[in-house]
RNA sequence: GGGCCCAUGGUCUAGCGGUUAUGACAACGCCCUUACACGGCGUAGAUCACCGGUUCAAAUCCGGUUGGGCCCA
């Protein structure tokens, strides 16, 4: 093949990968092991940018890990749990859930599921993702829900479970309890409504602002602030609502806005959180309006039944016919909608399982300590989400697609019969418990209806991947897991309920290590939603560009932050890609075999092998942290430029002519490396490199399955050395460009001089003299050149700490100075201070900048070593 | 309203106390060198969002403003 085409190496690769199965983890291996808490993809729909980017991430995770040695641990797997996929089935079949039987609406669900989990393999295939399908698991199996039943057991048996009868966020049209964590919040424009109550004794009005004049039936108090003299004197008297004549008491709180409104708020038994505070704070009665399908409730009097949104009309209607409606105002405010349909959320007090978050704050803080979080500022995320937690966690859903809530309870007494471990997983609507009747009363025991959120099955993932209560001796090896690798969306859920679980079950942190990735922004510059429409479907993309491409553009993203989407990156991520593959091709048409380290080697050879051991040390400090984005921007520059512009060009001559075994040691060691270190960015196109140019001469069946790279050694003298020669030689192509010449195009002789020209250049003369296409090349230590001094240039930082306040009036002069006034100051100079003091000036605090023309020849450049090069066409 | 993050040439981005402020993509000019024209050399293009402050020195630190993002109220 003449040029690389990732459209015919591409799918070839995926096909040996999968067959030769390189990336199975070995659970008999004694490596050590690196095992990721590898997202369980959404089985809702196919993939978008986004989640193409994040798993991206990880595998350069997985596959660093790999070269470096480690036994890696990655799974493939789905979340197939919950409302994300029966929402899409209910569209799809323009049903409702509640429309078929039970069993029936799963089973569409799990078929539904199936289809997305085929294309997402296939997604994950072509983008290069090195996920184990040894490890497969999915959410919704029985060996995955069984586990999450067994630890609600433990749970509940170690107390951490209780069936409370508190508010919770209620989603009217879904029929479903919502976690803080599944409440939308949306502007919506609104009416304020300004509504006359009266005082009972006097008769006298006053006005109160609502936006929910339904909730007067349920009105409990009266609030305006301590500090609002205006209203002082209705403090502790009794107002009469309107329409319901309750009579209720006004009170001051500070949570009051005097501002707002009129400055005095009815309080009513849950109309919103502010509601349930004020409620918890004065210990009102938990009166309920709103029933569980969004309609009035017999306290609503002749609204009774009504749904809340027409009681609303209904009610300002009649306010408004009595005179009792003085004005409305319109008004923006933030609605809490449930994320799934948009409806917007009721508090209701429900009946529901919940599991104790908040007296465990503290706990769970500690542990939060105990995990390195990368970067780490998603630490302080994490720490200010449980600082807020106001309540335990609802883990009870009225919905059919998930795990089921193991349990049983007493129609009578309300006790409840859990089952026993062994027989997990149990569905109760269909299962019988273990026992016929209530062991305490002995009435008849019901199944319980309700499922688990999802997060309870997915915030045990660690407990899954690590075989808890499978395989002991696995789990001992496997727990904790070394990375949890996620986006920082789910900081407050996946995050937070994994290590809260965690804690419950086995006081164990779930992993040593957080790896946090941010979004990608659509073009439009917001995150992408389906529900915004600026999805990105990274499948065209695919298409047109390839997996390297695609895993370049991620690779180019920072750790942590958003992104927008960049195209251009994939533009050069296939330029690097034919880039790199062609500069392997010379490394393996120059080496035919595999070269052994030469006793002698030329400057410049040493200076590559130096550079490229740098090189690598620092990318392996980048991928330690997960900045790929810092490994990648400097593998580039040095792969495209220290080795391919200059080292290659500097050898080609040496191995083109003879047999060379410095520069093939040094072209393959470099090579190689850097190939293996581009494998986890480019995994497709270093394959192909590496079985066309190296495997002849390697043990490893693939790339990803070989060594990181060894350093060589630092080798100082020689890194100075190859950095002049390499400046001489790039000068003097530069030159030529700028003089329309050809890069082949002959020069007759070329000067070096400079009083280290010996030091820095004896041992390279024959690869600058080929390189550039000099007849003939001369070292000259002293040679007459014209030196004129044209200015001086300052060090601020030497300059500031020396002199301090004293050094912009330095810098100012030395600017100042110009020709003749400047001609000598290589043992530095006088600076005439304005308050009338001298100060002499070191020559370290400045440098001199210098014209030099001689009439030998033309004269270019100047190296750091202080080398001048004189060219004679 | 709160916590965290971001604002740099046309576009995207690096840098996070002394740099002629990085690089890519796009543009323009020159050059087909036996790995690569998906290449090489060069040119142009940035008052580093705005306003204050700290400092001898600020894109970089602090405060505020504006605009954006994530999470929440």
């Amino acid at each position: 093949m003449a040029q690389y085409d990732w459209r015919e190496c591409e799918p070839k690769w995926q096909s040996k990968w999968k067959e030769w199965e390189i990336y199975r983890f070995d659970p008999a291996s004694k490596k050590e092991v690196f095992s990721i808490d590898n997202p369980p993809r959404y089985a809702s729909g196919a993939i978008h940018l986004g989640h193409a980017y994040g798993y991206t991430v990880i595998d350069f995770a997985a596959r660093y890990k790999r070269l470096k040695g480690y036994n890696v641990f990655f799974p493939l797997c789905f979340d197939v749990n919950g409302t994300p996929v029966e929402v899409r089935v209910e569209k799809v079949k323009g049903i409702k859930a509640s429309d078929v039987p039970r069993q029936e609406f799963v089973k569409m669900c799990s078929e539904f599921a199936e289809k997305y989990i085929a294309e997402m393999i296939n997604q994950f295939e072509i983008m290069g993702e090195s996920m184990d399908p040894s490890l497969y698991y999915q959410t919704d199996a029985e060996y995955y829900r069984r586990l999450t039943q067994i630890s609600f057991i433990r749970m509940f048996k170690k107390g951490l479970v209780y069936k409370g009868h508190f508010p919770v966020n209620w989603c009217t049209r879904c029929g479903t309890a919502l976690a803080d964590a599944e409440v939308d919040y949306e502007h919506r424009s609104t009416k304020l409504n300004f509504v006359k109550f009266h005082e009972a004794e006097s008769g006298r009005e006053v006005m109160i602002a609502t936006t929910r004049p339904e909730l007067l039936c349920t009105c409990l108090l009266v609030a305006v602030h301590p500090d609002d003299k205006s209203k002082a004197h209705l403090l502790g008297k009794e107002l009469v609502t309107p329409v319901y004549d309750r009579h209720v008491k006004v009170i001051a709180d500070p949570k009051v806005d005097p501002e707002f409104g009129t400055g005095t708020v009815m309080i009513c038994s849950i109309g919103d959180k502010d509601d349930l505070e004020w409620i918890m704070k004065y210990n009102l009665l938990l009166e309920k309006g709103i029933d569980e399908d969004g309609r009035m409730t017999s306290l609503a009097g002749k609204y009774e039944g009504m749904p809340v949104a027409d009681a609303r009309v209904a009610i300002i209607e009649e306010l408004r016919s009595q005179a009792l409606l003085s004005k409305q105002e319109p008004l923006d405010q933030n609605v809490g909608m449930c994320w799934r349909c948009g409806t917007p959320i009721e508090f209701l007090k429900v009946p529901q399982w919940f599991i104790k978050t908040v007296q465990y704050k503290d706990q769970v803080l500690k542990m939060v300590d105990e995990v390195v979080w990368k970067p780490d500022f998603m630490k302080i995320r994490i720490k200010d989400w449980i600082n807020s937690l106001a309540w335990d966690w609802v883990v009870s859903r009225q919905r059919y697609f998930a795990t089921a809530i193991p349990l049983w309870e007493c129609d009578k007494c309300g006790e409840v019969v859990l089952p026993e471990e062994d027989h997990c997983y149990v569905d109760p609507t269909v299962d019988r418990p273990c026992v016929d009747k209530c062991p305490k009363c002995g009435g008849g025991l019901v199944g319980s209806k309700d499922v688990f959120d999802t997060w309870m099955d997915s915030s045990i993932s660690p407990l899954y991947n690590t075989f808890w209560e499978r395989d002991a001796k696995m789990f001992e090896k496997l727990y904790p897991m070394t990375l949890r690798a996620q986006s920082h969306d789910i900081i407050r859920t996946w995050a937070y309920y994994t290590i809260l679980r965690e804690m419950h079950l086995l006081n164990k942190k779930p992993w040593n290590e957080v790896m946090i990735h941010g979004f990608i922004m659509a073009p439009d510059g917001r995150p992408m939603h389906t529900s915004s429409g600026n999805i990105i479907d990274p499948m065209p993309l695919l298409a047109k560009y390839g997996g390297d491409a695609m895993r370049y553009y991620a690779s180019t993203c920072s750790l942590g932050m958003d992104h927008s989407f960049k195209e251009q990156e994939l533009v050069r991520g296939n330029r690097l890609s034919v880039k790199t593959w062609n500069i392997m091709r010379l490394v393996g048409a120059a080496c035919k075999g595999r070269p052994t380290k030469p006793e002698k080697a030329h400057p410049i050879d040493r200076w590559i092998l130096s550079r490229f051991g740098e090189l690598v040390g620092k990318v392996e400090t980048h991928n330690d942290q997960y900045q790929f984005d810092r490994s990648t921007a400097l593998l580039e520059d040095f792969l495209w430029h220290e080795f391919a512009d200059h080292y290659i060009e500097l050898v080609k001559h040496r191995v083109y002519s003879d047999d060379d075994e410095g520069a093939r040691y040094a072209l393959y060691t470099v090579g190689h490396g850097l190939l293996k270190m581009m494998s986890v960015i480019l995994p497709h196109m270093a394959e192909d490199a590496y079985q066309i140019n190296f495997k002849e001469f390697e043990e490893d069946l693939s790339i990803h399955v070989s060594a990181w790279p060894e350093k060589p050694e630092k080798d100082e003298a020689h890194e100075i050395m190859g950095g002049s020669v390499k400046d001489i030689v790039s000068s003097i192509r530069a030159w030529k460009a700028a003089n329309g010449m050809s890069l082949n195009s002959e020069l007759s002789r070329v000067e070096i001089v400079g009083p280290e020209v010996g030091s820095l250049i004896s041992g390279s003369e024959e690869d600058i003299r080929a390189t550039v296409k000099a007849k003939e090349l001369q070292l000259l230590v002293d040679v007459k050149l014209n030196e004129t001094v044209t200015g001086m240039k300052p060090i601020h930082a030497k300059l500031g700490p020396t002199f301090k306040r004293d050094a912009k009036e330095i810098v100012a002069y030395l600017s100042s100075l110009s020709g003749d006034a400047i001609a000598t100051t290589d043992s530095g100079i006088e600076v005439p201070m304005s308050d009338g003091r001298k100060i002499s000036l070191g020559r370290e605090f400045y440098d001199v900048v210098k014209t030099i023309s001689s009439e030998r020849g033309e004269l270019n450049h100047i190296t750091a070593g202080g080398l001048s090069v004189l060219m004679y066409k």
